[in-house]
DNA sequence: CTTCAGAATTTGTCAGACATTTGAAAATGA
DNA sequence: TCATTTTCAAATGTCTGACAAATTCTGAAG
């Protein structure tokens, strides 16, 4: 029964309602022991154990549904789609779970990239090899005299959507890009951030070059398992043990 | 001004205004070339113009919110942070698909499906395990019996995305599906479209029950293979070329 | 021209009400 | 007894109205 949970919500008297109210959503679930598929308590148990109106639940509800955290069923009820881990830590419980919400987006990130570069392997005419190959030396040469790569890095991978044939990969994962750039807690805005990530950016160019689908993948995900690596430490840093 | 921009607005009357509420904005935005930075009418007079209550108002803003697409301040007003991508999923809604786009969706939902089904082989518990066998035969049975067959398909693929432990794959495959039925020539409307599709279904099942990724990518290649070829006797005879 | 008080505007929050949908218990029928 | 239908309680979706709080604009006083 969902009913339970609603003994782990205390009256929140913080200014800036908003947080509060997700801060104290994700430490009840934790210590509910709600799991994925459970179902929360109606938003006017919530309100009223909470001390605030409906309308403010809701709007925290809300947010946690756009980050695909929650679902919601008119007539039935709200259930967990995602685990919420507040990590017990003196961090912002708020901060957490959208740094979880990254990781969601970077794996699917993982998938449609790995797709790209796949049909980029199998697909690209021989302009746009040498052209990829090109933009992935003059990338490499910018990060080792330290000057921003950013568009560079944009260049080089906008050139492996292109190869695709299909220009609804460079659409998509564009939007994915800004996703990331916008969100709270930005890896970009992390100085060094993805330098790591840049050694194996010569081997994907290489196998799209010799047209081999399976090496350009492997490369792709040894990039992106090293991003990944780094975003963890970001959002993650009290995790010592 | 930003006063300037409501005139954009037109009442709307579909149901679940909540996402309606988002396109209708971001129409708006777009037709009334507001950039980043700019101030978007207050909420009062969006609700009006819409036809609205204010609170449908603000839970679409919060999820922008959210998504740190718009930023409000108390007093203030609110201001758009980031370029709109309509809707709120990482992909942009492509309102108008004809043709070799339909080919293009399917290719890349392709890619995504792929990374959903192996994550699923690999993720689920036993309880979705269960689940997925189950509703796979549910389906086969309502297809066998000549029933309409969209809703328990749709449910089977749910809980496939459900067992990811990644809402957003749902999320996306969703949003695919409804770009897909809103077309101009959705294959959905053609009636016994998919049927040759359904037979692997069992396969699919199968391989995430056995938990092998392998074999449910290469299920699933298969179930979208027959599919793309129905489509390409669809739109073919239109395109004579 | 500068400064400051107050009005106007805008978002944040609350309360109450009704609509719509869902799920399950209860009633009905064979 | 079992299957089907009806009814009803519960939950979310939406609207209205109101007030609080913060910001910006306005205008008068110095």
């Amino acid at each position: 029964m969902s009913r339970a949970a609603i003994r782990y919500l205390e009256p929140i008297e913080a200014p800036s309602r908003g947080v509060a109210v997700l801060d104290a959503l994700a430490e009840m679930i934790e210590r509910a022991g709600l799991q994925v598929g459970d179902r929360l308590p109606p938003e006017v148990s919530i309100a009223a154990a909470l001390g605030v109106g409906r309308s403010t639940i809701r709007e925290a509800l809300n947010r946690w549904e756009g980050l695909g955290i929650i679902r919601r069923r008119r007539g039935d009820g709200t259930y967990l789609t995602a685990k919420v881990q507040t990590s017990q830590g003196p961090l912002p419980t708020m901060i957490q779970l959208e740094g979880e919400a990254i990781l969601r987006l970077l794996d699917m990130r993982r998938v449609i990239e790995s797709g790209t570069v796949r049909r980029a392997a199998q697909n690209a005419t021989l302009a746009q090899r040498q052209q990829i190959s090109r933009l992935c030396d003059a990338l490499l040469q910018i990060v080792d005299t330290g000057q921003p790569y950013r568009a560079a890095d944009m260049a080089f991978h906008s050139a492996i959507c292109d190869a695709t044939g299909n220009p609804m990969f460079g659409q998509v994962l564009a939007k994915m890009d800004d996703a990331l750039e916008r969100s709270a807690e930005s890896p970009f805005s992390v100085p060094g951030f993805g330098l790591a990530s840049f050694p194996p950016h010569r081997d994907l160019a290489n196998a799209i070059v010799a047209g081999d689908p399976d090496a350009a993948e492997a490369a792709i995900n040894t990039i992106l398992d090293s991003v990944e690596s780094e975003i963890r430490q970001i959002i993650a840093p009290a995790q010592t043990r």
